[in-house]
DNA sequence: GTTTATTGGTAGTTTTACTATCGATTCGAG
DNA sequence: CTCGAATCGATAGTAAAACTACCAATAAAC
């Protein structure tokens, strides 16, 4: 007997879903390890069948080019860190702390959490923080999303911002600010490891503490005023 | 007789200085119409080549790559931003109505500014709202950084935490709220035109008073806590 | 146990991202 | 007005990226 987990994902994003074959099972696992070590920019479908021994056109029949496997991968991200919010804060009653946890979360679900998978969370954080505004920051944006390839990442921000609404029912921003937390963790764990002086904060050894605390501040700053 | 204004830009971004020639001159006013009809990844020196009548070699003259003659306009703006903040703040005294000013030019420099130049500053901005992240998100920006690429872009991070600082001197996260407000004016345009459920704001026929409005109210909800 | 569908592998094409070379023109200094 | 340097255009070529079409092995279905 097996049991078998799969993240569910929008279709229109792959070919062939790829969680149903070992080959695929390795285009995401491997595209993972492979992004994160040259960048997007340099990584290609040849390069990352040499790598698991395979060819290209047979990574071409699970994606139709490697801005869906990057969107893919962030969805799969995205869909996990709204599973991890779900789960942790289920029998929570204060909305401040939900939003502590959800806050957590948007920090790094990769720490908070554990996987059974064939996917490396640590390094696929690491292609969230450095690639994710990749995914919606091109001249497709408007057909993509149609296609209904960035509902993951807006149901997720919907579900922060119902957090936010709880919190204080009456601040007017309360999608604004779900999105702008999103984007400001990784901004910010960004500029600490390359553009410090963009940042207050320090990012020691993988320690992201500190972007929990100015995402703290930022949020409550703004939804609890006296 | 005849008066020319040259941007003063870091000498590393280009291989020659596409201010003092005609050709140089048109690669900047084309490059800015052409990364604003199909985007900064469909975009080639071939195609602007072509648009102006000339030969990718000869674009190859100026810039190196595609990716410094984006991180060239970048600049331009940044820099142009970073004077319009210091002129119309000259001679305010009240910190609170400089950061509004500041504000005001971080949403939109070009609004507010009439240049006497080749470059269409209302095209440009489009450019900075879509592609302005990818000016540094990239496997090279720490050698990059190095070479100065960004120093434009922190100087002017630097004045408006100045200012931000002169608001609330106690506030401890200065530099990050200056850097978030730079990167959330971008962002909000961009969900308000493509993804409109990561914000709640609106952009109608290119009304950006509202994008003003949401920054407003996160920093001076931010500083000002009684 | 043969047919059929699915999988993986080979071999191309077109485009991108450059580099090198060589004339032709232009533009300023003497 | 002329010489020389700078600038530009034209042509050609290369390596890699981004795909496509087609073929072969094999597993599943009847």
């Amino acid at each position: 007997m097996s049991i078998s987990i799969q993240m569910q994902l929008n279709e229109r994003l792959y070919l062939k879903n790829p969680q149903d074959t070992k080959l695929g099972k390795k285009i995401i696992q491997y595209s993972i390890i492979l992004i994160d070590e040259i960048g997007f920019e340099a990584f290609t479908f040849k390069k990352l069948a040499e790598r698991i021994s395979s060819t290209e056109a047979s990574v071409y029949r699970y994606f139709e080019n490697k801005h869906r496997l990057l969107v893919y991968l962030l969805c799969w991200y995205w869909e996990w860190m709204k599973f991890s919010i779900d789960y942790n804060t289920m029998n929570i009653e204060d909305p401040k702390q939900k939003l502590k946890i959800a806050i957590s979360a948007i920090v790094d679900t990769s720490r908070r959490n554990t996987s059974i998978q064939f996917v490396d969370e640590d390094v696929l954080h690491r292609i969230v923080v450095a690639e994710a505004t990749k995914a919606y920051h091109t001249k497709q944006v408007d057909e993509e999303n149609k296609e209904g390839f960035f509902l993951t990442y807006k149901s997720l921000a919907k579900r922060i911002a119902k957090i936010i609404k709880e919190v204080n029912p009456d601040y007017p921003y309360p999608r604004a600010l779900a999105s702008t937390l999103l984007e400001m963790a990784n901004n910010h764990i960004y500029f600490a490891q390359h553009l410090p002086s963009l940042t207050d904060i320090e990012v020691k050894e993988d320690d992201l503490s500190q972007v929990e605390e100015l995402l703290e501040d930022f949020a409550f700053g703004l939804l609890i005023r006296d």
